[in-house]
DNA sequence: ATAATAGTGTCTATCAGACATTATCTG
DNA sequence: CAGATAATGTCTGATAGACACTATTAT
């Protein structure tokens, strides 16, 4: 039997996890951090979810909202279980991101993070929670020069300059963004570096995935899942060009409807064509 | 000063760091699992590095190579080290993957694991290390339907059916594949898992990104660099296609070579050309 | 010479970018 | 009616897929 292979010490299988000692390494404490992002009212840009911190480190910063992982679920069932807390959605587009393991990301003691991006179709009232001091949508802008999270209403605004750095990886050249903060506000951790990867792999999937779908409701007009691909390129698109690209990903509803965009005339209705 | 901020308890940052008890969480066990990948001897097809266990759990199956994270370094560099440790090899392609956090996974402990994908251009003879019995390059096919390891000079056979399974990530649909074991042989943990996950992001990546250029030497043929995206995407392409679709990532450098694929005649030598 | 592969030409369909034009709505 | 946006047409250049044809090498 399988079972009965010992090993170089003359144990069986069973006898080894018996005796096995989970001490002889030290660990990291393991969160999860997630970029929450919706449209705007006007469909004009991007909302990024922050949560205002109600302790050391990084007391009355903003940090992306997040948690420890319980040893009895997956990483991905923890941002969920924190999305659902945060925003009372369920069911929404959440992907890993990124892993980040720099020593020292967080003062208190090891903690490693696995990044989460969150894709909502429309925005929800969020409060502070338990923990949280506040929590607020923020307006994000994220362009090649810089990334600004702003609210008016709370007077905060944290502002980054962006610089571009190339590496190598093998062969492969690589552009990063090295941010530079301007504001006298900043993001907690190395959040900023979160959005960062989370926005590039938005920008780098969006246009082979179908990721903008999923920051529109399910009848939409093609003016506003044209805003959503704008806002998070941060270029504008060619209407008509734009309209051949998603052709054969929607159909019309047979209805019309008024954009939540700037809006001239009616538009057409539109849904994502499942089988496409 | 923010420094002396206090927090609810009346506890200034620095007196908060020095009260902190890293023990309320449980902490898992965080590990990073290569994939090392290279091109076989005539450029037919993709090579994988494998260990065999030589302890409990999995005592005799073969594994991924891979470490856990010590706290002063990133998971980059650990996977880095454990690279280098089996292939002596630095300086070469290594992407972060994905990170696995199932429960159960390993059945000695809560493991968390941090995947890499690690491209090399020509392989190196391995031989078994310190605590594994044996390390060896094994033929990887991957198709839609299969995944099959092979070593003949070892006689293990590892093989797996692969059935697709879609899911729904919002409004996203998502394809996945379900392995499903036919040899006697398998892999350890659940590395099949992170075996097809890292071949899934290879494929969707090796188009828009230069990947290939890692699985070749500095001086190539267009017919081998042809057979990495053919044995990458498990599928032929036409050599006009193809030949126009990189013609502006390559330069001749103006020798000629004998392919190491079936060759007929001679063929232009080529390099990457760094500026396109 | 012949088989085998290397390398190129061409045709089609599709698509991104770039403008231009017509249609319809709001005020 | 005027201004604004919606929707569509057309042209160019690039690219993927599909074949066909010529060139050069090993045996």
């Amino acid at each position: 039997m399988m079972k009965e292979v010992r090993n170089k010490d003359g144990l069986t299988e069973e006898e080894f996890l018996k005796a096995y000692n989970p001490g002889d390494y030290k660990r990291p404490s393991v969160t999860t951090d997630i970029l929450i992002l919706g449209m705007n009212e006007d469909y004009s840009g991007l909302k990024i979810l922050l949560i205002k911190r109600a302790d050391h480190p990084y007391l009355g910063s903003w940090a992306l909202p997040g948690g420890f992982i319980e040893e009895d679920e997956t990483a991905h069932q923890a941002a969920n279980r924190e999305l659902k807390e945060e925003t009372g959605l369920e069911d929404i587009y959440l992907d890993q991101v990124y892993t980040f393991t720099k020593p020292g990301r967080d003062p208190r003691t090891w903690v490693i993070s696995i990044a989460y991006l969150a894709l909502i179709p429309e925005l929800k009232k969020v409060e502070g929670l338990d923990d949280a001091a506040d929590a607020a949508w923020f307006d994000l802008k994220f362009t090649d020069d810089t990334i600004e999270l702003l609210n008016e209403e709370k007077d905060v605004q944290i502002i980054y300059e962006l610089k571009k750095e190339t590496f190598y990886n093998g062969v492969i050249k690589y552009e990063n963004y090295i941010p530079d903060k301007v504001s006298e506000d900043s993001l907690a951790f190395d959040h900023v570096e979160i959005l960062i990867e989370a926005m590039k792999k938005l920008r780098e999937q969006i246009r082979y995935s179908n990721q903008a779908f999923c920051l529109v409701e399910d009848k939409f007009t093609l003016p506003e899942l044209q805003a959503v691909y704008e806002a998070v390129l941060a270029r504008p698109l060619y209407k008509k060009s734009f309209r051949d690209m998603i052709s054969n990903l929607v159909e019309e509803t047979g209805s019309e409807k008024t954009s939540r965009t700037k809006s001239g005339r009616k538009c057409k209705e539109y849904r994502f064509k499942m089988e496409g």
